[in-house]
DNA sequence: TTCTGTGAACGGATTCACAGCA
DNA sequence: TGCTGTGAATCCGTTCACAGAA
Protein backbone atom coordinates (compact mmCIF):
# COMPACT_ATOMS: atom_id res chain seq x y z
CA UNK A 1 0.00 0.00 0.00
CA UNK A 2 2.82 2.01 0.73
CA UNK A 3 4.74 1.59 -1.85
CA UNK A 4 2.23 2.74 -4.87
CA UNK A 5 1.53 6.24 -3.45
CA UNK A 6 3.75 9.15 -5.39
CA UNK A 7 5.81 10.32 -3.59
CA UNK A 8 4.72 14.33 -4.12
CA UNK A 9 1.70 13.23 -2.64
CA UNK A 10 3.85 12.16 0.66
CA UNK A 11 5.15 15.17 0.14
CA UNK A 12 2.04 17.39 0.17
CA UNK A 13 0.89 15.20 3.63
CA UNK A 14 2.50 17.65 5.76
CA UNK A 15 1.56 20.58 4.18
CA UNK A 16 -1.95 19.99 4.72
CA UNK A 17 -1.21 18.43 8.32
CA UNK A 18 -0.04 22.17 9.26
CA UNK A 19 -2.16 23.66 7.35
CA UNK A 20 -4.97 22.02 9.17
CA UNK A 21 -3.58 22.60 12.58
CA UNK A 22 -3.39 26.15 11.53
CA UNK A 23 -7.12 25.98 11.54
CA UNK A 24 -7.83 24.02 14.27
CA UNK A 25 -5.88 26.44 16.49
CA UNK A 26 -8.20 29.13 14.69
CA UNK A 27 -11.21 27.20 16.28
CA UNK A 28 -12.31 26.06 13.26
CA UNK A 29 -13.63 22.55 12.88
CA UNK A 30 -14.51 21.98 9.61
CA UNK A 31 -13.16 22.86 5.80
CA UNK A 32 -13.52 22.29 2.40
CA UNK A 33 -11.17 21.27 -0.14
CA UNK A 34 -12.07 24.14 -1.39
CA UNK A 35 -11.23 26.47 1.52
CA UNK A 36 -7.76 24.49 2.22
CA UNK A 37 -6.78 24.64 -1.23
CA UNK A 38 -7.28 28.60 -1.56
CA UNK A 39 -5.04 28.94 1.90
CA UNK A 40 -2.65 26.39 0.36
CA UNK A 41 -2.81 27.70 -3.42
CA UNK A 42 -3.54 24.12 -4.76
CA UNK A 43 -6.65 23.10 -6.18
CA UNK A 44 -9.21 21.25 -4.67
CA UNK A 45 -9.47 18.09 -6.61
CA UNK A 46 -6.07 17.81 -6.02
CA UNK A 47 -6.33 17.88 -2.49
CA UNK A 48 -9.29 15.82 -2.73
CA UNK A 49 -7.32 13.19 -5.02
CA UNK A 50 -4.30 12.89 -2.53
CA UNK A 51 -5.90 12.20 0.65
CA UNK A 52 -8.37 9.48 -1.43
CA UNK A 53 -5.29 7.69 -1.62
CA UNK A 54 -5.78 7.18 2.22
CA UNK A 55 -9.39 6.91 2.74
CA UNK A 56 -12.18 8.66 2.94
CA UNK A 57 -11.82 11.50 5.23
CA UNK A 58 -15.02 13.60 4.29
CA UNK A 59 -18.47 14.05 4.38
CA UNK A 60 -20.13 15.30 1.07
CA UNK A 61 -21.60 18.44 1.50
CA UNK A 62 -19.89 18.97 4.56
CA UNK A 63 -16.27 19.04 4.03
CA UNK A 64 -13.68 17.49 6.17
CA UNK A 65 -13.84 17.20 10.23
CA UNK A 66 -10.20 19.17 10.98
CA UNK A 67 -9.46 17.43 13.72
CA UNK A 68 -9.97 14.31 12.99
CA UNK A 69 -8.39 14.92 9.51
CA UNK A 70 -4.94 16.44 11.28
CA UNK A 71 -5.38 13.43 13.26
CA UNK A 72 -5.33 11.25 10.51
CA UNK A 73 -2.87 12.49 8.37
CA UNK A 74 -0.17 12.39 11.89
CA UNK A 75 -1.11 9.06 11.89
CA UNK A 76 -0.48 8.03 8.48
CA UNK A 77 2.95 10.12 8.47
CA UNK A 78 4.56 8.84 11.55
CA UNK A 79 4.27 12.41 13.59
CA UNK A 80 2.43 10.74 16.47
CA UNK A 81 5.96 9.11 17.45
CA UNK A 82 8.97 10.84 18.28
CA UNK A 83 12.04 10.45 16.45
CA UNK A 84 15.30 10.51 17.52
CA UNK A 85 18.14 12.73 15.37
CA UNK A 86 21.91 13.32 15.17
CA UNK A 87 23.67 16.03 13.91
CA UNK A 88 26.84 16.25 12.54
CA UNK A 89 28.43 19.57 11.59
CA UNK A 90 28.51 21.71 14.55
CA UNK A 91 29.38 24.74 12.60
CA UNK A 92 27.39 28.01 12.21
CA UNK A 93 24.61 26.00 10.56
CA UNK A 94 24.58 23.42 12.74
CA UNK A 95 24.66 25.64 15.91
CA UNK A 96 21.64 27.36 14.24
CA UNK A 97 20.07 24.11 13.89
CA UNK A 98 20.82 23.09 17.35
CA UNK A 99 19.65 26.69 18.86
CA UNK A 100 16.21 26.28 16.17
CA UNK A 101 12.51 25.75 18.32
CA UNK A 102 10.96 24.54 15.53
CA UNK A 103 12.30 20.36 15.45
CA UNK A 104 11.55 19.42 18.82
CA UNK A 105 7.62 20.20 19.00
CA UNK A 106 7.19 17.88 15.95
CA UNK A 107 8.85 15.20 17.96
CA UNK A 108 12.01 15.58 16.33
CA UNK A 109 15.07 15.27 19.20
CA UNK A 110 18.42 15.45 18.20
CA UNK A 111 20.04 13.33 20.62
CA UNK A 112 23.42 13.86 19.82
CA UNK A 113 25.73 16.33 18.10
CA UNK A 114 28.94 15.78 16.37
CA UNK A 115 31.81 17.77 14.80
CA UNK A 116 35.55 16.89 13.92
CA UNK A 117 36.70 20.50 14.98
CA UNK A 118 38.87 19.87 18.64
CA UNK A 119 37.81 23.52 19.51
CA UNK A 120 34.16 22.94 18.78
CA UNK A 121 34.10 19.03 20.62
CA UNK A 122 33.08 19.41 24.46
CA UNK A 123 31.59 22.70 23.74
CA UNK A 124 27.77 22.76 25.23
CA UNK A 125 25.21 24.02 22.66
CA UNK A 126 21.46 23.98 23.52
CA UNK A 127 22.26 21.60 26.04
CA UNK A 128 23.95 19.61 24.25
CA UNK A 129 27.66 18.26 24.58
CA UNK A 130 29.29 17.91 21.14
CA UNK A 131 30.98 14.64 20.78
CA UNK A 132 34.19 13.77 18.19
CA UNK A 133 32.70 12.69 15.13
CA UNK A 134 34.97 9.96 15.65
CA UNK A 135 32.28 8.56 18.20
CA UNK A 136 29.35 8.44 15.56
CA UNK A 137 29.28 4.46 15.32
CA UNK A 138 29.88 3.41 19.24
CA UNK A 139 27.25 6.57 19.94
CA UNK A 140 24.51 5.50 17.75
CA UNK A 141 25.20 1.65 18.91
CA UNK A 142 24.40 2.25 21.88
CA UNK A 143 21.33 4.87 21.06
CA UNK A 144 19.94 4.44 17.90
CA UNK A 145 18.36 7.19 15.71
CA UNK A 146 16.68 7.12 12.69
CA UNK A 147 17.57 10.23 11.33
CA UNK A 148 20.83 12.05 10.42
CA UNK A 149 21.35 15.56 9.86
CA UNK A 150 24.21 16.48 7.91
CA UNK A 151 25.83 20.22 8.11
CA UNK A 152 29.51 19.82 7.11
CA UNK A 153 32.00 21.23 4.18
CA UNK A 154 30.99 19.47 0.58
CA UNK A 155 34.58 17.78 0.96
CA UNK A 156 33.34 15.25 4.13
CA UNK A 157 29.25 15.27 3.35
CA UNK A 158 29.36 11.95 1.22
CA UNK A 159 31.77 10.08 3.89
CA UNK A 160 29.67 11.23 6.82
CA UNK A 161 26.73 10.31 5.16
CA UNK A 162 27.69 7.28 4.35
CA UNK A 163 29.02 6.54 8.09
CA UNK A 164 25.49 7.21 9.06
CA UNK A 165 24.31 4.98 6.77
CA UNK A 166 26.47 2.59 8.12
CA UNK A 167 25.38 3.26 11.73
CA UNK A 168 21.97 2.68 10.93
CA UNK A 169 19.76 5.95 9.99
CA UNK A 170 17.56 5.58 7.82
CA UNK A 171 16.82 9.07 6.76
CA UNK A 172 19.41 11.91 5.81
CA UNK A 173 18.41 15.28 6.04
CA UNK A 174 21.26 16.89 4.17
CA UNK A 175 22.39 20.26 3.92
CA UNK A 176 26.09 20.20 2.04
CA UNK A 177 25.95 21.03 -1.10
CA UNK A 178 26.21 17.37 -2.57
CA UNK A 179 24.13 14.91 -4.87
CA UNK A 180 24.34 12.62 -1.71
CA UNK A 181 24.52 8.63 -3.00
CA UNK A 182 22.88 6.20 -0.76
CA UNK A 183 21.40 2.57 -0.89
CA UNK A 184 17.88 2.47 -1.83
CA UNK A 185 16.19 1.91 1.55
CA UNK A 186 17.49 5.17 2.68
CA UNK A 187 15.82 8.23 2.30
CA UNK A 188 17.26 11.76 1.58
CA UNK A 189 16.12 15.07 1.46
CA UNK A 190 18.15 17.82 -0.24
CA UNK A 191 18.80 21.55 1.92
CA UNK A 192 20.57 23.74 -0.49
CA UNK A 193 19.94 27.49 -0.50
CA UNK A 194 22.19 28.55 -3.11
CA UNK A 195 20.64 25.87 -5.37
CA UNK A 196 17.21 27.37 -4.64
CA UNK A 197 18.77 30.72 -5.67
CA UNK A 198 20.58 29.65 -8.92
CA UNK A 199 17.35 28.39 -10.31
CA UNK A 200 15.56 31.71 -9.73
CA UNK A 201 17.99 34.10 -11.49
CA UNK A 202 16.88 32.23 -14.43
CA UNK A 203 13.62 34.05 -14.27
CA UNK A 204 14.96 37.23 -12.87
CA UNK A 205 17.79 38.05 -14.88
CA UNK A 206 16.40 39.94 -17.78
CA UNK A 207 14.15 42.33 -15.24
CA UNK A 208 16.66 44.93 -13.53
CA UNK A 209 16.23 45.73 -9.69
CA UNK A 210 13.88 48.58 -9.63
CA UNK A 211 12.64 50.79 -7.31
CA UNK A 212 8.55 50.73 -7.72
CA UNK A 213 7.06 54.24 -7.35
CA UNK A 214 6.06 55.09 -3.87
CA UNK B 1 11.65 31.10 -25.15
CA UNK B 2 11.55 31.26 -21.38
CA UNK B 3 8.01 30.57 -20.97
CA UNK B 4 8.09 26.90 -22.25
CA UNK B 5 10.80 25.12 -20.45
CA UNK B 6 9.67 23.23 -17.19
CA UNK B 7 10.44 24.81 -14.34
CA UNK B 8 12.23 21.10 -13.30
CA UNK B 9 14.17 21.35 -16.09
CA UNK B 10 15.28 24.69 -14.43
CA UNK B 11 16.14 23.65 -11.36
CA UNK B 12 18.19 20.91 -12.39
CA UNK B 13 20.62 23.71 -14.62
CA UNK B 14 22.83 24.54 -11.65
CA UNK B 15 23.08 21.48 -10.56
CA UNK B 16 24.56 20.57 -13.69
CA UNK B 17 26.32 23.72 -13.78
CA UNK B 18 27.89 22.99 -10.14
CA UNK B 19 29.25 19.06 -11.03
CA UNK B 20 30.74 20.44 -14.13
CA UNK B 21 32.88 22.66 -12.53
CA UNK B 22 33.37 20.43 -10.04
CA UNK B 23 35.18 18.42 -12.48
CA UNK B 24 36.85 21.27 -14.03
CA UNK B 25 38.68 21.97 -10.75
CA UNK B 26 39.77 18.47 -11.22
CA UNK B 27 41.03 19.21 -14.79
CA UNK B 28 38.44 17.35 -16.83
CA UNK B 29 37.74 18.90 -20.41
CA UNK B 30 35.12 16.65 -21.29
CA UNK B 31 32.72 14.56 -19.78
CA UNK B 32 29.54 12.50 -21.48
CA UNK B 33 26.02 12.46 -20.75
CA UNK B 34 26.68 9.00 -19.27
CA UNK B 35 29.21 10.14 -16.56
CA UNK B 36 27.96 12.92 -15.68
CA UNK B 37 24.50 11.17 -14.55
CA UNK B 38 26.24 8.73 -12.84
CA UNK B 39 27.67 11.30 -10.69
CA UNK B 40 24.49 13.06 -10.20
CA UNK B 41 21.75 10.06 -9.85
CA UNK B 42 19.85 11.28 -13.27
CA UNK B 43 20.27 9.58 -16.28
CA UNK B 44 22.06 10.33 -19.42
CA UNK B 45 18.80 10.94 -21.49
CA UNK B 46 17.13 13.23 -19.16
CA UNK B 47 21.02 15.22 -19.31
CA UNK B 48 20.76 15.56 -22.92
CA UNK B 49 16.83 16.19 -23.24
CA UNK B 50 17.22 18.97 -20.55
CA UNK B 51 20.14 20.47 -22.29
CA UNK B 52 18.30 20.60 -25.38
CA UNK B 53 16.14 23.07 -24.71
CA UNK B 54 18.74 25.91 -24.08
CA UNK B 55 21.24 24.20 -27.72
CA UNK B 56 23.07 22.04 -28.90
CA UNK B 57 26.43 22.07 -26.68
CA UNK B 58 27.91 18.42 -27.34
CA UNK B 59 29.70 16.57 -30.07
CA UNK B 60 28.95 13.51 -30.98
CA UNK B 61 31.08 10.62 -30.43
CA UNK B 62 32.90 12.47 -27.55
CA UNK B 63 30.74 14.41 -25.57
CA UNK B 64 30.72 18.00 -23.76
CA UNK B 65 33.26 20.47 -23.49
CA UNK B 66 32.89 21.19 -19.69
CA UNK B 67 34.35 24.69 -19.67
CA UNK B 68 32.21 26.06 -22.69
CA UNK B 69 29.13 23.87 -21.00
CA UNK B 70 29.60 25.48 -17.77
CA UNK B 71 29.93 29.03 -19.01
CA UNK B 72 26.66 28.30 -21.23
CA UNK B 73 24.70 27.34 -18.31
CA UNK B 74 25.80 30.49 -16.26
CA UNK B 75 24.88 32.62 -19.00
CA UNK B 76 21.24 30.54 -19.68
CA UNK B 77 21.06 31.04 -15.46
CA UNK B 78 22.15 34.36 -15.14
CA UNK B 79 24.87 33.51 -12.79
CA UNK B 80 27.53 35.74 -14.44
CA UNK B 81 26.18 38.68 -13.05
CA UNK B 82 26.42 39.69 -9.37
CA UNK B 83 22.83 39.77 -7.27
CA UNK B 84 22.15 41.93 -4.22
CA UNK B 85 20.18 40.26 -1.67
CA UNK B 86 17.93 41.65 1.61
CA UNK B 87 18.17 39.30 4.94
CA UNK B 88 15.13 40.07 6.88
CA UNK B 89 15.11 38.66 10.40
CA UNK B 90 18.40 38.32 11.99
CA UNK B 91 17.47 35.37 14.78
CA UNK B 92 19.55 32.31 14.97
CA UNK B 93 18.90 31.29 11.55
CA UNK B 94 19.23 34.69 10.35
CA UNK B 95 22.77 35.07 11.69
CA UNK B 96 23.85 31.90 10.63
CA UNK B 97 23.00 32.89 6.84
CA UNK B 98 24.86 36.20 7.59
CA UNK B 99 27.57 34.07 8.49
CA UNK B 100 27.43 31.59 5.58
CA UNK B 101 30.40 31.95 3.06
CA UNK B 102 28.68 30.25 0.52
CA UNK B 103 26.66 33.13 -1.15
CA UNK B 104 28.85 35.41 -1.97
CA UNK B 105 31.38 33.52 -4.16
CA UNK B 106 28.23 32.54 -6.49
CA UNK B 107 27.55 35.76 -6.88
CA UNK B 108 25.02 36.60 -4.01
CA UNK B 109 25.37 39.86 -2.10
CA UNK B 110 23.81 40.21 0.90
CA UNK B 111 23.38 43.99 1.24
CA UNK B 112 21.27 44.29 4.31
CA UNK B 113 19.54 42.84 6.92
CA UNK B 114 16.57 43.93 8.90
CA UNK B 115 14.87 43.09 12.09
CA UNK B 116 12.47 43.92 14.46
CA UNK B 117 13.79 43.16 17.84
CA UNK B 118 15.02 46.34 19.12
CA UNK B 119 18.11 44.23 20.84
CA UNK B 120 19.12 42.94 17.67
CA UNK B 121 18.96 46.33 15.46
CA UNK B 122 22.29 48.01 14.95
CA UNK B 123 24.21 45.08 16.16
CA UNK B 124 26.93 44.34 13.64
CA UNK B 125 27.14 40.98 12.05
CA UNK B 126 29.45 39.65 9.62
CA UNK B 127 30.30 42.92 8.99
CA UNK B 128 26.70 44.66 8.49
CA UNK B 129 24.74 46.56 10.59
CA UNK B 130 21.49 45.21 11.25
CA UNK B 131 18.80 47.82 10.60
CA UNK B 132 14.94 48.32 11.91
CA UNK B 133 12.44 46.40 9.74
CA UNK B 134 10.10 49.58 9.54
CA UNK B 135 13.04 50.95 7.29
CA UNK B 136 12.84 47.91 4.76
CA UNK B 137 11.06 49.76 2.13
CA UNK B 138 13.65 53.35 2.20
CA UNK B 139 16.58 50.96 2.07
CA UNK B 140 15.00 49.11 -0.70
CA UNK B 141 14.42 52.56 -2.64
CA UNK B 142 17.71 54.04 -1.74
CA UNK B 143 19.69 50.35 -2.93
CA UNK B 144 17.33 48.08 -4.61
CA UNK B 145 17.42 44.19 -4.35
CA UNK B 146 16.41 41.68 -6.52
CA UNK B 147 16.26 38.70 -4.13
CA UNK B 148 14.95 38.58 -0.06
CA UNK B 149 15.21 36.29 2.42
CA UNK B 150 12.83 35.84 4.90
CA UNK B 151 13.95 34.52 7.84
CA UNK B 152 11.12 35.53 10.48
CA UNK B 153 8.33 33.75 12.44
CA UNK B 154 5.79 32.22 10.58
CA UNK B 155 3.20 34.79 11.73
CA UNK B 156 5.58 37.68 10.78
CA UNK B 157 6.26 36.07 7.06
CA UNK B 158 3.41 37.18 5.06
CA UNK B 159 3.34 40.49 6.29
CA UNK B 160 7.37 41.23 5.08
CA UNK B 161 7.06 39.06 2.00
CA UNK B 162 4.24 41.82 1.01
CA UNK B 163 6.09 44.06 2.08
CA UNK B 164 9.65 42.84 0.26
CA UNK B 165 7.49 42.54 -2.38
CA UNK B 166 6.28 46.35 -2.80
CA UNK B 167 9.77 46.92 -2.50
CA UNK B 168 10.67 45.83 -5.58
CA UNK B 169 12.13 42.11 -4.40
CA UNK B 170 11.31 39.86 -7.29
CA UNK B 171 12.76 36.35 -5.85
CA UNK B 172 12.20 34.90 -2.21
CA UNK B 173 13.73 32.75 -0.53
CA UNK B 174 11.70 31.79 2.51
CA UNK B 175 12.59 30.09 5.49
CA UNK B 176 9.44 30.44 7.55
CA UNK B 177 6.82 27.55 7.13
CA UNK B 178 4.21 28.97 5.99
CA UNK B 179 2.56 28.84 1.94
CA UNK B 180 3.65 32.51 1.22
CA UNK B 181 1.20 33.83 -1.53
CA UNK B 182 2.91 36.20 -4.07
CA UNK B 183 1.92 38.36 -7.32
CA UNK B 184 2.68 35.61 -10.42
CA UNK B 185 5.79 37.57 -11.48
CA UNK B 186 7.43 37.25 -8.36
CA UNK B 187 9.12 34.01 -7.60
CA UNK B 188 9.64 31.76 -4.58
CA UNK B 189 11.41 29.14 -3.08
CA UNK B 190 10.51 27.41 0.48
CA UNK B 191 13.29 25.85 2.31
CA UNK B 192 11.76 24.04 5.47
CA UNK B 193 13.80 21.34 7.21
CA UNK B 194 10.65 20.21 9.25
CA UNK B 195 8.38 19.75 6.65
CA UNK B 196 11.60 17.75 4.60
CA UNK B 197 11.81 15.50 7.60
CA UNK B 198 7.91 15.04 7.54
CA UNK B 199 7.49 13.21 4.43
CA UNK B 200 10.46 11.09 4.89
CA UNK B 201 8.98 9.55 8.49
CA UNK B 202 6.05 8.69 5.77
CA UNK B 203 8.68 5.85 4.91
CA UNK B 204 11.02 4.66 7.72
CA UNK B 205 7.42 4.88 9.84
CA UNK B 206 7.40 0.92 10.05
CA UNK B 207 11.14 0.04 11.10
CA UNK B 208 12.42 1.10 14.00
CA UNK B 209 15.78 2.79 14.75
CA UNK B 210 18.21 -0.14 15.32
CA UNK B 211 21.88 -0.51 15.59
CA UNK B 212 23.29 -2.84 12.63
CA UNK B 213 25.85 -5.65 13.58
CA UNK B 214 29.24 -4.51 14.17
C1' DT C 1 32.64 3.30 -33.02
C1' DT C 2 30.93 6.55 -29.66
C1' DC C 3 27.91 9.61 -27.95
C1' DT C 4 24.76 13.57 -29.00
C1' DG C 5 20.19 15.42 -30.16
C1' DT C 6 15.49 14.49 -30.63
C1' DG C 7 10.99 12.79 -32.27
C1' DA C 8 7.96 9.14 -30.49
C1' DA C 9 6.32 6.28 -26.92
C1' DC C 10 5.46 5.90 -22.35
C1' DG C 11 4.12 6.60 -17.70
C1' DG C 12 2.83 9.29 -14.02
C1' DA C 13 0.57 13.25 -12.01
C1' DT C 14 -3.03 16.72 -12.41
C1' DT C 15 -7.38 18.20 -13.66
C1' DC C 16 -12.00 17.34 -15.20
C1' DA C 17 -16.52 16.20 -14.57
C1' DC C 18 -19.99 13.89 -12.53
C1' DA C 19 -22.30 10.26 -9.70
C1' DG C 20 -23.66 9.89 -5.15
C1' DC C 21 -24.30 11.01 -0.44
C1' DA C 22 -25.59 14.30 3.43
C1' DT D 1 -27.86 22.15 -2.73
C1' DG D 2 -22.99 21.49 -1.51
C1' DC D 3 -19.14 19.06 -1.50
C1' DT D 4 -16.71 14.57 -1.55
C1' DG D 5 -14.63 10.64 -4.00
C1' DT D 6 -13.14 8.93 -8.22
C1' DG D 7 -12.91 7.03 -12.96
C1' DA D 8 -11.68 9.23 -17.37
C1' DA D 9 -9.33 12.55 -19.90
C1' DT D 10 -5.64 15.42 -20.19
C1' DC D 11 -1.27 17.26 -19.52
C1' DC D 12 3.48 17.04 -18.78
C1' DG D 13 7.90 15.12 -17.85
C1' DT D 14 10.85 11.05 -18.57
C1' DT D 15 12.65 7.44 -21.11
C1' DC D 16 13.34 5.07 -25.38
C1' DA D 17 15.50 4.32 -29.48
C1' DC D 18 17.74 5.65 -33.34
C1' DA D 19 19.50 8.81 -37.07
C1' DG D 20 23.46 11.31 -37.70
C1' DA D 21 27.78 13.69 -36.70
C1' DA D 22 32.71 13.26 -35.19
Amino acid sequence: MTLDIPEVVVERLPIYARALQDLLSHGREVVSSQELGEQLGITPAQIRKDLSYFGRFGKQGRGYNIRRLVEELRQILGLERDWSVVLVGVGHLGKAILHYGGFAPQGFHIIAAFDSDPMTVGQEIAGLRVQDVGRLRETLAARPAEIGIVAVPATEAQEIIDRLVASGVQAILNYAPIAARVPPQVHVRHIDPVLSLQSMTFYVKDAPAFSPPK
